[in-house]
DNA sequence: TGTACATCAGTGAACGCGCGTTCACTGATGTAC
DNA sequence: TGTACATCAGTGAACGCGCGTTCACTGATGTAC
């Protein structure tokens, strides 16, 4: 039954927050639509009338789900308590709701343009916010650091995440703050 | 119809070789075992007198790409070739030979035991591998750069791959190199 | 403001397909004598 | 060394299942008058 176009605004949003959510938590190909669109309160058939394909929805969702630790950051808080935060065991425990790219990065490799193009324009932003953190030499070697931070920090996560030995775990994110919270 | 037992063995091998360069271009998820056994030179029905499951056979396949990656770094070339290889075009287009951790370390944190202890057996081994090349500082500290370097590494690697702008991936390839490179 | 009807968001069944896994079978290998 | 037979690596068909996608339908919403 047909429903007010406020009501399909927000059931649209409910589907691209949850997708969002469960492809940082399985990947993109570890959940299919039926479990997004139940997890949405919706059945899976409706699902074509709002987005064109799965792969439409993984290029939006990821932009959402960038967007959302793009807000998580805002107030800039400075690099050092970004740093922490990032690299924190609540952080390294819950992928669904944060850093989409140590969650996916390997996986957009693999797909469309969208998500690629999403991943880029997020990167870029990332690199511009660290390096304005960062103090003394000159632009380019700030922007390099900047780069090579993000890499520092996405990397650590996902091997903090990917170890099966907590002390490990909790060493790599350890040395990361340590190493990657000077300006 | 039966094979020698060398045979035998030799398919086997094939099996797990495939595998792991079939799991680090599609991920885990993302290939069938009709495929990998297909791309072996077998037949898919086979497969379970020879492995327990497909998640058997990925944390195998895990282990072969880490095995592999390591003898590729036999030799003692020191950190500055190493990084320089790790951290190149050439390295980034080659996913399917390449380092398994900035390929598919997200996918492994969904993964069951026997692949996740086989990272953090390979992630200890390459920390170590690593902190042996720098100098300064005492071992703690040697050892908190080993691991900064290495998450450094494995994310800017898996991050120029998912990148799809061509000249903000040499970019981060470049700043990566110039950033991790110092012993 | 009230009525008549067109629109369309969402439903639920169905589609073909490929998945991981199982199994009866084949026939060359390996072994016992 | 030669023969008889048990073993078992690999084959190919089949299984139930969940996937992405399609579609006829429903009925409340939105619109034209």
């Amino acid at each position: 039954m047909r429903v007010t176009r406020a009501k399909a605004a927000e059931n649209r949003e409910k589907v691209v927050a949850t997708a969002a959510r469960l492809f940082r938590e399985k990947g993109f190909d570890g959940v299919g639509l039926d479990a997004i669109m139940a997890e949405a309160g919706l059945t899976h058939g409706g699902f074509y009338r709002q987005f064109g394909s799965k792969e439409g929805l993984a290029a939006e969702a990821l932009g959402r789900a960038f967007a959302g630790s793009a807000a998580w950051q805002a107030g800039q808080p400075g690099l050092r308590a970004v740093v922490d935060g990032y690299l924190s065991a609540r952080h390294r425990d819950a992928v669904g709701t944060g850093c989409a790219l140590a969650a996916l990065a390997p996986e957009v490799a693999r797909q469309g343009e969208g998500a690629r193009h999403a991943l880029a324009v997020h990167v870029r932003e990332q690199i511009g916010r660290i390096a304005a953190w960062l103090t003394g030499q000159d632009e380019a070697a700030r922007r390099r650091r900047a780069i090579a931070t993000l890499a520092g920090l996405v990397g650590a996560l996902a091997l903090a995440r990917a170890v099966d030995d907590k002390d490990l775990s909790d060493e790599i994110l350890a040395a990361g703050r340590a190493e990657f919270g000077g300006a």
